[in-house]
This record gives C-alpha cells, structure tokens and sequence, in this order.
DNA sequence: ATAGTCCTTCCCACCGTTGTAAGGTCAATG
DNA sequence: CATTGACCTTACAACGGTGGGAAGGACTAT
C-alpha cells in the first residue's frame, strides 16, 4: 500500500512516517518502480505502536527503545517497566511545574477585582514581586489544601527550559 | 549599561534580549557610538516583568499583552484578570493531558512483573490496543480514586500537538 | 602593547509537526 | 489517447524559545 494508506490505518501522517524515516526511527520502506514506498501490514502495526507511545508522551528516542524491546525476544519486561517509569516521573514532574505555575495565577487572579478600573494586584506582582503590599503572607483565601505554595520570584520554577 | 549587566539584573540571558528585540517583544534599544546597546533601570524593570511573566508560563505573544496592558494607564484590571485566567485555563487543560497519560501508563506498569521474563503487558497494550487480554475491563487493581480513566487508542487524547 | 573580557552579527541545533512549492505517477473518465 | 484529479516524490521553511559557537570589533586593566 502507499504511504497515504498507511497513515490512515495507522494514525500516523505521511509527513512523519517520512520524517521516522528519514531520523531512523522506522528502517527505509521499499519502493516502486516509481519510486512510491511501499508499507504493508507490519509497517501498520509498527506505525501504530509508535502512534500510541506518542501518545503517551514519549520522545523519539524512548520510542526508539521500546521499539528495540519490543523486537528483541530476549528482552526483559523489567526494562521496558522502567522506560514506563522514567516517563511517569518526567510526567509528574512536568505537571508540578504547570501546578505551580497555575497556583500562582490563581493566587493574583483572587486578587484582582476584574472591573473597569486600572489597579491591578496581577500587574504590580509582575512588575515588583516582592514589593510587600498583601500578597506577600496574607490571607489564603480560597486556597484549594494541598496546592503547592506560589511565591513569585523566588525559586523553585527558575528552569524556564523545557517543562513539557 | 551594557547588555550583559541588564541580563544579569533582570535574569534574561543576553540572547534573549537581544531575541525580544529583534521579534519586537521590546523596543530597540539606544547604542553607544560603537554599537552596544544601552540600558538603563526602566528597560531592566521591563525585563524583569518579561522573565516573570515567562516563569508564569505566559508565551511571547501573551506576554506582549500584558505589556501593553501594563503601558497603558487607562486598562482595565478585567483585561488583565482575563489573560491570566485564559493562561490558567490552558495550564489546566496540559495538566489533565499529562495526568490522561501518566494514568494510563500508571495502569500498564502495574500489569508489568518488572522481571527477567521477556512477557509484558505494557508492549502488549501499546502493540494491539484492544485485544481483550485482561487489562480491557478488568480489575481496577491499584487505581486511586478519582483518577481518569486510562484508555488506550480510544480518542480523548488524540491531538498529539502541542500538548504543552 | 597586550591580554582578557565584553560586545556585535550570523548561522546552526534542538523537537515534532505542518505547510508549501515544483514536479512525477497513477487511475478513471471523456 | 488526452486530460483531470488525487496521489506521490523531494526540498525547504516555519513554528517557540533557548542555547552554542564562530568571526571580528571594542573596551579595560595592567
């Protein structure tokens, strides 16, 4: 089949089965005589494994793992539950970063009265954070428990790079 | 003062200062006879809202708002209360896409021995989605209450782009 | 004068995906 | 047989935001 049909079965767009092809991710597929790749039912379902480890957030190169594993008869599951791990950490990890980043917000949208007059709390916290004028350590109101604190300026989410 | 001491004071690189200028987060900045730029304590002031509003992980083009809304004397506090919240709900949005995933693969890895055997459940799963081999509907083991269910293949996170 | 640190511009890389343009191929129709 | 439209090919650029590095000029301190 060609390479419009493979990418409807399984999920994945010509353009990125091109693209796997070309990083090294799938082997190069045969040709026509035209020169058209050609894919058949394994290709499928190596694309729609690929498609769903996406799926989960996997980068390429742990997709590449898993596809290793998942070709080597002789693997051990013990491997392929760490990769799964490994991802789980980054996702929890990625996901405080956005919770703290939301906790923040939600901290000087409670603040701001949202009418038509100019004085915002959101504003001059982003203009001079630690300028002592309430918000510093007062009254946690309409806190959810549990959220994590949300000081801005002070550490904690200074890695700007790559949180997701 | 040079580039490298407005970087360092207001805690955006050098290049990504000279990056907002060139995209026009920030204006041109003034140049010495020799063709460095000058900055002065307002321009750090800005720069310092522009790498808090970054850690709030507003993008450029949001953040270019917020300046405006900041330069302008006559906004509304609405107008800012709105951006920050279209910012928590997006954040929300990539959190719950994160958690689908983290769920997802918290239920695979619980099949998985983690053993010296090569048989896993997790390839399985990502393999052949909806062979009914026991983990289609079945035992709910370990699954903490409240989470979201954890459906391979089937919809709910399907747009793979720009999760976050 | 010289060394060392700063600045300038310009290009490249990342990651994964999409868009577009210029051209060749296939299958079905008139 | 010719044309049309849907497909394929390659190649290049763009996105967002950041970092790296090279080549060359400017400044400062000894």
């Amino acid at each position: 089949m060609n390479i419009g049909d493979a990418a409807a079965r399984s999920g994945v767009s010509a353009k990125m089965i091109r693209y796997y092809e070309q990083i090294g991710l799938i082997a190069p597929a045969a040709r026509t005589a035209a020169g058209y790749r050609e894919y058949d039912q394994r290709d499928v379902h190596t694309l729609g494994f690929i498609a769903r480890s996406r799926d989960l957030g996997f980068s390429v190169s742990e997709i590449s793992g898993l596809l290793d594993l998942w070709r080597k008869k002789d693997r051990r599951s013990a491997d392929v539950k760490a990769l799964a791990e490994a991802r789980i950490s980054d996702l929890y990890r990625k996901i405080a970063d956005l919770q703290d980043m939301a906790d923040t917000l939600e901290t000087l949208v409670s603040t701001c009265s949202g009418n038509d007059r100019p004085d915002c709390p959101i504003l001059q916290e982003l203009e001079m954070p630690d300028s002592d004028d309430s918000l510093a350590c007062s009254q946690d109101l309409g806190r959810k428990p549990g959220g994590r604190a949300a000081h801005l300026s002070r550490g904690s989410l200074k890695q700007r790079r790559s949180i997701v």
